[in-house]
DNA sequence: AAAATGACGGTGT
DNA sequence: TACACCGCCATTT
């Protein structure tokens, strides 16, 4: 993939997500200083290379919504890595209630 | 350079 | 709650 200053400033930030928890696409967007940013985000997603190194697993939509995943069997593994995580699910979607990630302030 | 695409978000009905 | 629409952004063709 071409570098891509933007994407790897994502990437850092994702790494700092803790197991256990998630964040949201526009999340992220904002802590990069792009707060509608958030489809792009999305892409830097589907075209990581370093899967097992950024936890991309950890990102959901804003309604706690599993919407993609580019690795294993897609959405079913992305799901089963997050309750392993101990990730607390509602139906299909995470209950962002309880497991939803709380950058520093 | 312009148009199309997609792992989004918010609002309205 | 479910579905439809619109707006936004970076990458790719």
């Amino acid at each position: 993939m071409k570098p891509s200053p933007l994407r790897d400033q994502v990437y850092e930030i994702l790494r700092s997500i803790p197991a256990g928890k998630v964040g949201t696409y526009g999340q992220l967007a904002r802590l990069v200083g792009r707060p509608k940013a958030a489809r792009a985000i999305g892409m830097f997603m589907s075209t990581n290379s370093d899967a097992p190194r950024t936890p991309c697993h950890r990102v959901v939509a804003a309604n706690g919504r599993l919407t993609g995943y580019s690795a294993g069997n897609g959405i079913s593994t992305k799901k089963e890595l997050l309750l392993k995580e101990g990730v607390i699910f509602k139906g299909e979607k995470v209950d962002l209630k309880q497991s939803l990630w709380q950058p520093s302030i």
